[in-house]
DNA sequence: GGCATGACATACATATATGAATGTAAACGT
DNA sequence: ACGTTTACATTCATATATGTATGTCATGCC
């Protein structure tokens, strides 16, 4: 049709992002062209063309929708009691990890990402969880690392590896969820599995 | 060229099969044609087009070559000790489970399913992990539920949480794996992320 | 109020994969 | 020894996706 105003322009760059959410969990990206995209936004090709470069350019515009780093995680809660507190500030961040991924477009685009794409043109989604998963480990080992010093940590255990054992959890949690999301509750089964796996790797006194 | 002995195609079958596998999970299922797959065997899609229906067949007859349910694990062991050493079981299994998957054709397999291959064709990569994690889940849920007859896990743990938490780490332990095999060996960490693990899960006396 | 540009729709040209059809020479049964 | 079938190679017809080029009309600016 016709040209529309800047507003109407921005709402239809945001519906094309939500189709691409729907029908790439739905069919997988590899299988979903284009014209199905726009199809599903109400669309035609020439509007994904113009707002986007290509299928690379709106995926990667879909990811940065739900951008999540870590640590951020911790900063939300901001607590200044979990300095000297590193296992109950694990708690929490994975917490708020739950309930963010509970959402349901962090929860979309994180299940396209790990169970619904393949790499092509210049995205790896491998690479990226790669960096998911080192980030998540790396703070980890930092909060492990400072709880052993205080002496929080059971002194058999290394804090690598409590860090890798939480870490292991939680991606397979991820995993598991994430690929069926409707058989259990993440922020429930997590909470338990988290808190249980934290009591068995806390000294005891 | 010419036709083959039965033995000659009986090997070229194998050969693609092979094929199938190094550019699957090289460049990813759904971008690689049976054209692709048919000259690194050397051979032409005619080739492809005799010994199998279409790719989706051909993808089959590729997961077969590597069938692995998990109670197999333990009777492969089949120590009769082990009845009344459920946690002994668990381990011994795993490790079983860890050597197994280190065999090339074995990681090359899981690493497709798992993290190169999308939904296609009628081929659901997701409802085969599904499966794999329920039946390692019931298992191992199996085997801590006799643990806790025995007395031999902790008192304050119930079964099920116990099974979802080693369920969790195998399946973290796997993901991250599968993603880059370089860079740690399954069957060290493996090993030892399961050791601290049940240790962790134990009943002290 | 006229005009350039924005926000698309439409049309086209190209590439690539698939499946089927056909060709072929050697192996195998008789 | 001969015809049939096997194990492929080659060719062709079709479908589908992509990227680009072009058309169109209203919007926003001067």
């Amino acid at each position: 049709m016709a040209r529309r105003t800047k507003a109407e322009a921005a709402a239809t760059r945001e519906a094309l992002l939500d189709a691409a959410e729907a029908v790439f969990l739905e069919r997988g990206v590899a299988r979903t062209s284009l014209e199905q995209i726009a199809r599903e936004a109400g669309m035609t090709r020439g509007a994904v063309y113009w707002h986007f470069k290509n299928k690379a350019d709106l995926f990667r515009a879909m990811l940065q929708r739900v951008r999540m780093p870590f640590e951020e995680l911790v900063e939300e809660i901001g607590d200044p009691e979990l300095a000297n507190k590193p296992l109950e500030a694990i708690r929490q961040a994975c917490q708020s990890g739950f309930a963010r991924l509970e959402q349901p477009r962090y929860r979309r685009v994180h299940a396209i990402l790990i169970h619904h794409c393949e790499t092509f043109a210049e995205i790896d989604p491998l690479a990226m969880q790669n960096e998911m998963a080192e980030e998540a480990c790396g703070a980890l080992l930092g909060y492990f690392t400072s709880a052993a010093r205080m002496g929080h940590l059971r002194p058999d255990l290394s804090p690598e590896v409590a860090a890798r054992l939480l870490q292991a959890i939680l991606g397979g949690l991820f995993h598991d969820w994430l690929r069926n999301y409707e058989q259990f509750s993440l922020r429930e089964r997590g909470t338990q599995l988290i808190e249980v796996q934290l009591h068995l790797l806390r000294a005891e006194r």
